[in-house]
RNA sequence: GCGCCAGUAGCUCAGUUGGAUAGAGCAACGGACUUCUAAUCCGUAGGUCGGGGGUUCGAAUCCUCCCUGGCGCGCCA
């Protein structure tokens, strides 16, 4: 808020110094302010007379004492102003702007949050997506936690969001899945079994297997297919995914199921209408989307010459709806091995006439999970996955939550279990926790021992004023926009790096400084102080997921 | 062969979209509990930002060419 108001005053005097005929606007809108890594460079700068003095052939040095002369008259936010190195202006602001941002934490409370960027901006966040064939693994982990904090960042910035799981439970795969249930059934029964090629593995169809046997006895020993076993592992795995997303505290408002899209005719409208476009041939049986036409390196088949569509007819058919449901901004959260599905999709929607730049598209990397200080090869096929359940078993959903958001979506994520199931102070969710744990327990303390904290004024504020101090509540006054710009980025990782880095302030000064002492007004006020860094943590981490818990 | 992503301290990773002397955690070493919670803190050490070239006042960041790793390149999803 103070970055934004003293933007404004730069503004002002990049008029101003038009008016006085220093500069001309070629500059306008390049210039920025910035928060310099070093004290000794202010708390922000300007490179704006390094702008125009390229743009007008002039000494940067000349243009940043015009700039400086200015900006020094703004004294009731500006403490000091100087010029530094290649033409840097640098910016000091009043200390008590900095010990002022305490009112606003503190009158907000939880309301003290992001700007209202979105405006009612109806966005449809896609993720998980995973087919009922199997438990959710560490990889849909990653995904549904992003997906989830994605969803919640775009939420408490004023987006009207909706979450969305797309599954299809029509296609090969969970043919495969019924037969691979059926042959276990037979097995369990003793009768002769074969078991697909290609079919699942995992100790979960037995399981499913079991449970038809109890429930069903052999009176599926002769079905004529394996439609009844495949519903009845999808109904069993689909519940247990669930099941999983409720225990990380993911709640999707919407399931799609791709058949849908075949009976409401959605499928058959998009081939039409991109044959009207002549987007669409035949050949060798099959038909064709000319993918060419929008810089592919070849064209692909939407339909296959059995008949059937590929996975990319229902794709775009699908983006279709979304956009004609109303949607503002697609978000899709995809693992980085559906990568190219994305160009074929976007291709198809611009071919139907929507705007494609109202889709995002979120690729992330997979997950490496180290056990023993070793990789851990997994496959769905085979029994070799780790679960999100298990993972929770293990750690809870805070560490799970906490780990699979340390990350960018961009880079691969190093899951170490040793590490993470290890209940110890190296997890790093503890840490800024246990921050919020001790705030909480300062102001449980001060109860106590009947310190108040009256009224939050002027006379308590100014006692803030240790350079830790005004560190703190720096960067309580850049909590606001590193949500909004987090959310806009869909980076939820920004907000973790943000809490640990308090954390670490908070905890240092603590071991520094009392906060509750026998100086009655400077415990007054740090006791404010307090409260305002414990709303903080506490906004941050419900707004991730994550828990905040009073005592640790 | 082609496309996307990555390569930054011993390890895992940030780096505000081109800013000033590149940061954090872990691991290592040495310290701090009669005090609001030691799940904490303080100190030391650690770098050719994969490599070469280019763009400009200024590059970890942009363009280009190589090297290495991951994921794709199907009438599988």
């Amino acid at each position: 808020m103070i970055k934004a108001r003293l933007k404004e005053r730069l503004d002002q005097c990049f008029v101003e110094g038009i008016e006085k005929g220093f500069w001309t606007d070629s500059a306008a809108d390049l210039y920025s302010v910035e928060e310099p890594k070093q004290v000794a460079h202010g708390d922000f700068s300007t490179n704006m007379a390094m702008i125009v003095a390229g743009r007008e052939k002039r000494k940067p040095r000349d243009v940043a004492q015009q700039l400086a002369g200015m900006l020094s008259l703004h004294k009731d936010l500006v403490h000091k102003v100087d010029v530094a190195g290649p033409g840097f202006v640098n910016v000091f602001i009043n200390k008590d702007e900095w010990q002022k941002v305490l009112y606003v934490v503190c009158e907000l409370n939880e309301n003290y949050g992001p700007a209202n960027v979105g405006n009612g901006k109806k966005v449809l966040v896609e993720f998980v997506s995973a087919n009922p064939t199997g438990p959710l693994s560490v990889g849909h982990g990653r995904q549904a936690v992003l997906g989830d904090a994605v969803a919640r960042l775009l939420s408490e910035t004023g987006h009207e969001v909706t979450r969305e799981y797309y599954y299809n439970d029509a296609g090969r795969q969970m043919r495969v899945l019924g037969e691979s249930t059926r042959a276990r059934y037979l097995e369990l029964l003793g009768l002769p079994a074969e078991f697909p090629e290609d079919g699942y593995q995992g100790r979960y169809i037995r399981d499913i297997a079991h449970e038809l046997v109890e429930e069903k006895g052999d009176t599926l020993k002769d079905a004529p297919d394996e439609i009844p076993f495949k519903e009845k592992a999808e109904k069993v795995i689909f519940d247990d995914i669930n099941n999983t997303l409720g225990r990380l505290g993911i709640r999707f408002d919407n399931y799609y199921n791709e058949h849908s899209l075949y009976e409401n005719g959605h499928v058959d409208e998009v081939v039409n209408l991109l044959r009207e476009r002549g987007l669409v041939y035949d050949q060798d049986g099959a038909v064709w989307f000319k993918t060419t036409d929008f810089g592919h390196d070849k064209d692909r088949v939407i339909i296959k010459s059995s008949g059937e569509p590929t996975y990319r007819l229902p794709d775009i058919a699908y983006h279709r709806e979304k956009f004609r449901r109303g949607y503002d901004w697609m978000v899709d959260i995809f693992g980085s091995d559906h990568i190219a599905t994305v160009p074929d999709v976007l291709a198809g929607i611009k071919a139907l006439g929507y705007n494609d730049e109202k889709v995002t598209v979120v690729i992330h990397q997979f997950v490496t999970l180290m056990r023993d200080g070793k990789q851990v090869k997994m496959s769905t096929r085979k029994a070799t996955f780790v679960t999100v359940d298990e993972l929770l078993d293990e750690v809870g959903p805070d560490v799970v939550r906490f780990f699979f958001l340390m990350r960018r979506a961009d880079s691969q994520l190093e899951f170490d279990l040793d590490l993470a199931t290890k209940e110890s102070q190296e997890n790093p969710v503890y840490y800024v926790q246990y921050g919020h744990a001790r705030l909480a327990s300062i102001a449980k303390q001060a109860e106590a021992k009947g310190v108040k904290a009256g009224n939050l004024d002027a006379a308590a504020v100014h006692l803030l004023a240790l350079p830790e101090e005004i560190n703190m509540l720096k960067a309580m006054a850049s909590y606001p926009d590193l949500v909004t710009n987090a959310a806009l980025a869909l980076e939820p990782h920004r907000l973790i790096f943000f809490l640990q880095d308090l954390a670490g302030q908070f905890h240092s000064y603590y071991n520094k400084h009392r906060v509750l002492s026998d100086d009655q007004e400077l415990s007054r006020a740090r006791l404010w102080l307090a409260e305002g860094l414990r709303i903080v943590f506490r906004n941050g981490l419900t707004l991730l997921g994550l828990t905040a818990p009073e005592i640790m």
